[in-house]
DNA sequence: TTTAGCACTCATATATTGACAATGCTAACA
DNA sequence: TGTTAGCATTGTCAATATATGAGTGCTAAA
């Protein structure tokens, strides 16, 4: 455990080096802490020995190490009000009572990311445990069809069927309706299980051309439950030093493409979680915050991802504000 | 113009610099052109006096100017076919007839851009001539509705819209029915217009509530005719040695985060388009090569970005068998 | 017209230096 | 016992020097 000055020490130094990004002195922190550099220089060095604390190199001042920044976002860091001026930006979007819940939060988190200078991701509302609530297929010429599945949530995904050989619109009709009956309440992970065992049977049963019918119907629905993941301010993020050589930020543009990783953020506890360095199977100078919301009856996922020298009660302070905005009638 | 000796010449630094990165030296010329390392020396120097080739120093090799890229794929490139290992990894996509054309498109590109280390983009097809070809309202619950608008080109927009106000449900049927008249056969970018001036009226006369419904409907229907635009393999074109400066890579990553200037590399002519260097608003560094299609009726616009230093025969076969094999009945 | 030969230039890599910013440690002090 | 002044120590950074090598331009001869 740290006594008070250490504890105001660690925290001097993590915000002083969030601001600056140049390590703390002993000399700079004298003042605010009414001691003398060499006092300051064997605290520090205590905090080192506890791991919160490193040196870029032998005489270099001090940065917090990926420990000191947990120890800081877990025990020191006070939740802090959103200042005047940002909270101005974000209600033009707020009060915007025309925006629907999606596009209110990727507008602010456009935002967001401008003010914070990390990069805003916005997770598709994980739609595989979605229930299929109707299925529409519309023709609009003699080869191509559309298909459309409603989920119970108010997802909805479609997509383009071609089917080559003729085929009756009667034999067409009848198949979407027997889809239509059976896969209705299945979950959308789940469509092509359902096809193959219960609905191809029948169709066999009722269609002349269930081959080609029930192939066009199942290449369409079994890539349904994709996840979407929208990026903005990539650039925002990769502007702070601690990406200014040419291969880290190969290294991150590449983990950004990979939509696995960033997949991976997703899973876990409710709330704002915070993942540092090392955490995040990204780099270890990247910090991810996430969050899940829920609003009316939608959930999602939201994450900023920037340089674990961040600032963790702003964005804390700017995630919770859009949480707390969408509950009221999106 | 050029004489023989010297557009080999060219040809030779192009394509060996496109290969190597590294500025082209005389010596390394003799054997291929069977002469002296000085008469090549005289040469070059021709062909820089001509704009056609530059030093990256005093005392360095030749590297192809802009204007020597540009003369060499006017005049000198000859087209090539495709090579058995490239052609081998396309078939897959070619052969698996279950594609429809988006697939077919945005997954060769993939495979394009892996082949070339180049970014690959796809434009969504302009879909602002479309016309509105159906509508379809679906309820979600109480207050949440989800609108779809369907096109004559087989494109689904779709929209979730939130009604705060009590509405009854037949009020809403008699809205969707009313504009489901009014609106088909609109270009998908005149929609707006015809709502307010068209349907406004008519629906004020005949529905109750007919301010909350045409607001909530206004609002849902007037974005509709946005673009997409999509992009793969950024991170290969980025590992090519012209981008090894962070700040290169800062600065393309945020032209790629701009669509405006995307969506600019749209407007030209037929055919394969090449903009090189200066020609691209993108970077001296970079080149541009743009392709329409044209199949089904659908049409569209594929590019790919790297590096001016690029195979340009390569690329050109690539999107030339991908354009001819999409018109085989996809 | 071509070529051999030589002087010249510049990039690249490595080492050297001085100024500077911090630190750690020790000994003195409250 | 905790705090502080002072000094030697250490590493960064930027500037400067030095050597090496690749490649050119030019000239004079073939």
């Amino acid at each position: 455990m740290l006594n008070d000055r250490q504890t105001k020490l660690l925290k001097i130094i993590v915000e002083d080096y969030v601001k600056t990004a140049r390590p703390v002195s002993s000399k700079a922190i004298c003042d605010i802490l009414n001691c003398s550099s060499a006092t300051i220089r064997n605290e520090m060095s205590y905090l080192e020995e506890t791991g919160l604390l490193e040196k870029t190199h032998i005489s270099s001042g001090r940065v917090p190490s990926e420990k000191g920044y947990r120890y800081y976002v877990d025990h020191i860091l006070e939740p802090r009000e959103l200042n005047g001026e940002d909270m101005l930006k974000l209600q033009t979007i707020v009060n915007n009572s025309s925006l629907m819940l999606d596009d209110y939060i990727s507008k602010s988190m456009e935002i967001v990311s401008e003010m914070t200078n990390l990069t805003a991701i916005v997770l598709g509302k994980s739609s595989k445990d979605n229930c299929v609530s109707k299925v529409e297929v519309v023709p609009i010429n003699e080869h191509n069809l559309i298909a459309i599945v409603i989920t119970d949530k108010g997802h909805v995904e479609h997509k383009n069927l071609t089917i080559k050989e003729n085929v009756s619109i009667n034999d067409i009709k009848q198949t979407v309706d027997l889809i239509n009956k059976m896969i209705i309440g299945t979950q959308l992970n789940e469509v092509g299980k359902v096809l193959e065992y219960e609905v191809k049977p029948i169709i066999a049963k009722y269609v002349k051309q269930h081959e080609v019918l029930y192939n066009a119907f199942y290449t369409a629905f079994t890539d349904f439950a994709k996840e979407s993941v929208t990026m903005t301010g990539r650039k925002n993020m990769l502007m702070q030093p601690e990406f200014n050589n040419a291969d880290k930020i190969r290294d991150i543009i590449s983990k950004f493409e990979d939509k696995e990783i960033v997949g991976k953020i997703e899973e876990n506890d409710n709330g704002i979680n915070i993942y540092i360095g090392s955490e995040t199977e990204f780099d270890d100078d990247v910090t991810i915050v996430k969050m899940k919301y829920e609003a009316n009856g939608e959930e999602g996922t939201i994450a900023l991802v920037g340089p674990k020298r961040m600032e963790y009660d702003k964005v804390i302070a700017l995630l919770e504000y859009i949480k707390e905005n969408m509950k009221e009638g999106k």
